[in-house]
DNA sequence: CCCAGAGACCGCCAAC
DNA sequence: CAGTTGGCGGTCTCTG
């Protein structure tokens, strides 16, 4: 077991750092919830974008304090056994939340078989003091159990999300969704999706131009709204009673071919128009977004599986010249193909850190 | 990197 | 009446 704490500042007399000039008003105090199982990934992120707003000039005050036991709590890095992974020291009681402006609830992997009793109880004593609510992936599985979700909408993960609606048939799960503001309750999908509802936050806190530049500081992609889908965690949705899944399955089985939209749509009996439009609303993208997707993530494969020369792989993809695929590889995977299998070749080899720029065509 | 033609996207609107 | 569908056409994006 390699517990490995994580120290932070003292939270003593912090207030008097001279380089940037908050607002003098007292700190917008939050709490975020670690016990035995917290989701590293979402922990780290909304800690860290929190903290890094300080570091602008006039960027908003954030007090943020891990919350939970005084002394380590696994993270979902880690084994059952405890074998690997790292571990987290929470750096304020379990109290401090009490007073807290907002509590967010990172996903516990431990939440989908029991909610601590003590989390739900500062949950519902949050919700009951008009304070703001927030909760990440399986976090919302504890909302939900402690009540606070009675006929509102929600999201979490779109592998959990059957499970939630199942659970808890009065609660509205929109299973596609990044993330949901419901006025004080927060959910998002998790993973990625938590920095995007911490965003929204501090949006809503101190506008998009403070909120922009959070995302530039952290060198976090563009925003994206809540409504956005989480189709890009997952190539083909599970179900969906309509077409769209069936074109979406016919048509990563021709991927080589010459594909049109109106052919997708074809599969799906529907008009062209409107198929594009019930994918966009589904997904967030557009077909031909998701389709150069799949194809670039099957070159991918083939670049590293195969000694098949560029042109090649980029036929089998679906691109009808070396130019196009090499073209759109270099949009989505920011390197060429050439330079992307060199690389993955070098995996293993001395020769890390050292690129070569002006790679082209087949080698 | 540029260009022109083809194809995709999407707001709009009438029909259901 | 509210929601869905599909055609039209202007504009954007991709292709070669």
């Amino acid at each position: 077991v390699t517990a490995t704490g994580c120290s932070r500042s003292a939270e003593g007399p912090t207030a008097s750092r001279p380089e940037f000039r908050g607002r003098t008003t007292g700190g917008h105090r939050v709490a975020v919830v670690a016990a035995d199982t917290v989701v590293s990934f979402e922990l780290g992120a909304v800690v860290h974008v929190l903290q890094s707003a300080a570091l602008l000039p006039d960027g908003p005050r954030y007090d943020v304090g891990v919350v939970g036991p005084p002394h380590p709590v696994a993270t979902s890095t880690m084994q059952p056994d405890g074998g690997r992974g790292f571990a987290v020291v929470p750096d304020r009681p379990l109290e401090w939340a009490a007073t807290a402006d907002t509590v967010i609830i990172p996903g516990h992997t431990s939440f989908l078989a029991e909610v601590p009793p003590e989390v739900a109880v500062l949950i519902k004593e949050t919700q009951e003091r008009g304070a703001r609510l927030v909760a990440f992936g399986l976090g919302t599985f504890a909302l939900a159990a402690a009540g606070v979700l009675e006929g509102r909408s929600a999201t979490t993960h779109w592998r959990w999300s059957a499970e939630l609606a199942a659970r808890h048939p009065s609660l509205v799960v929109l299973g596609d969704t990044l993330f949901v503001d419901d006025g004080s309750v927060h959910t998002a999908a998790g993973a990625a999706a938590a920095l995007d509802l911490i965003l929204h936050l501090v949006e809503k806190d101190r506008g998009a131009v403070v909120a922009a530049s959070i995302a530039n500081q952290v060198v976090a992609p563009p925003r994206r709204s809540g409504r956005e889908a989480q189709h890009l965690q997952h190539e083909v949705p599970p179900d969906d009673h309509d077409g769209l899944r069936n074109a979406m399955l016919w048509a990563e089985e021709h991927l080589a071919q010459n594909l049109q939209v109106a052919d997708l749509a074809a599969q799906a009996h529907m008009s062209t128009r409107n198929f594009s439009r019930r994918f966009r609303r589904r997904f967030g993208a557009t077909p031909i977004e998701w389709l150069l997707q799949v194809r670039i993530r099957h070159a991918r494969r083939l670049l590293e599986t195969t000694t098949w020369t560029i042109e090649r792989v980029a036929d089998r993809s679906g691109f009808r010249t070396p130019g196009v695929f090499r073209h759109h590889f270099v949009r989505i995977v920011d390197t060429t193909p050439g330079h992307y299998r060199r690389e993955h070749r070098a995996k293993g080899r001395a020769s890390s850190g050292i690129r070569t720029r002006g790679d082209s065509g087949p080698a």
